[in-house]
DNA sequence: CTAGTTTTTTACCGGTCGGTACATAAAGAC
DNA sequence: GTCTTTATGTACCGACCGGTAAAAAACTAG
């Protein structure tokens, strides 16, 4: 067993927990991470959390509770380069940061292949429904914030007066959801760059010009 | 009951079979299309083939077996598009009738939404690892063949010189993987067009130049 | 010390999973 | 008719699922 802390201030009163609950929602993570929200199983989590079972309803609720507070701490953890991205500059920033970091996140070599918003929950398990629904939630609403930060790109002169940017930003996660897919399917790093930088390569720019454009064909693969 | 059928030659001896095992092949793979391969329980698949479990196993073999054969017949029947994409003239007829075929399927009113070899086995299940290999097996072979493809259009000047068909391949199978992801999310057939229409917009040629490349920008979204 | 509070541990619940044993039904062979 | 062969229907198996009851343990308050 650990060394004991003592508790500096009153401390709540009944048996202490004994265990780091940052730690076993990191631990939770992982194991959603790797085999979904129905692959996981409630030894799986308990197991890799190193706890109980019982404690694990008392800390998290049950399973769908668990699995949103783990939602969040992606969206807060490894999938943070998706909110930095919008802060770029650029349009093209913004996109180069969403593609390129998304493709390093996809095949990170800690971490398991693929997203978890995409692999979570697609069509495995009749009961999955409510967190299928929750997925594909969370995964329109990073759309529309795309969308949203693509209008104002327009705006700001940065993309094309006739630019669409529901349909840009619709082109570009599915870039993602397809390079999550190819992740999970052992896809390299380097190949995942190879797609960013094919998407990348003819993104729309009002202002500058790519010369390559005048005589060269828009994508050759390299 | 139905009407029994004369046997017009010699029937094989022994009770005949009383339900049309291609029409249960078909309901198997709405189940599976559906549901995935561990989303897919023996008792959603039997109450479909309107089949009893023995059955199903006499004609079929285990789950696993089964599921190969829904495969075999989906390949050959709602994803048989994709290999006829393969013998169009250029590689811009072939891209274009991959994913302009695969936002219809996608999105086929009497069909599930998204692809069978995306969503069969993602993550799902503790047991479906050898599945989820097959299918790994069979997006890479598409993923190989579509290569070739383009190998052999650099070859023919149909696509140019410093083209590179391995990254052209995995580019457009990463669109279409997740364009999966979005039909299964609930992106309309318009919406899914859309997104083809940006990806062939700049698709590479050798002879023809695109005027539009002069002044315009490369994507509008459009 | 005792009383009260919270967590841990063990053991268990009903339900569903994939898969099968067994008896019966329906055909051909004779 | 009887024998053989194959398919069907029922009823069941052990394993695992998510979730919980109940008792023991570890702490504070007095």
């Amino acid at each position: 067993m650990k060394s004991r802390k003592r508790a500096p201030l009153s401390r709540p009163a009944g048996r202490p927990r004994s265990f780091d609950s940052a730690k076993a929602l990191d631990r939770a993570l992982q194991i959603f991470w790797r085999k979904g929200y129905a692959g996981a199983s409630l030894s799986d989590l308990t197991t890799a959390m190193r706890i109980n079972r019982p404690s694990l309803y008392a800390a998290f609720g049950d399973k769908e509770t668990l699995f949103l507070r783990v939602l969040d701490h992606y969206a807060q953890g490894p999938g943070s380069h998706a909110l930095h991205a919008l802060d770029e500059p650029t349009s093209r920033a913004v996109v180069e940061k969403l593609l390129r970091g998304g493709a390093d996140l996809l095949t990170a070599p800690g971490n398991p292949r693929g997203c978890l918003l995409v692999h979570g929950a697609l069509t495995c398990g009749n009961n999955a429904d409510s967190m299928r629904r929750e997925l594909i939630s969370r995964r329109t609403a990073s759309e529309l914030a795309l969308r949203s930060r693509f209008t104002r790109a327009r705006k700001e002169g940065d993309l094309p007066k006739d630019a669409n940017p529901a349909n840009l930003a619709r082109y570009i996660v599915t870039i993602i959801h397809g390079m999550s897919v190819q992740a999970a399917g052992g896809a390299t790093r380097v190949e995942l760059r190879c797609v960013a930088d094919i998407a990348l390569q003819n993104w729309p720019t009002s202002r500058v010009l790519h010369k390559k454009q005048l005589g060269t064909p828009a994508i050759t693969g390299d």
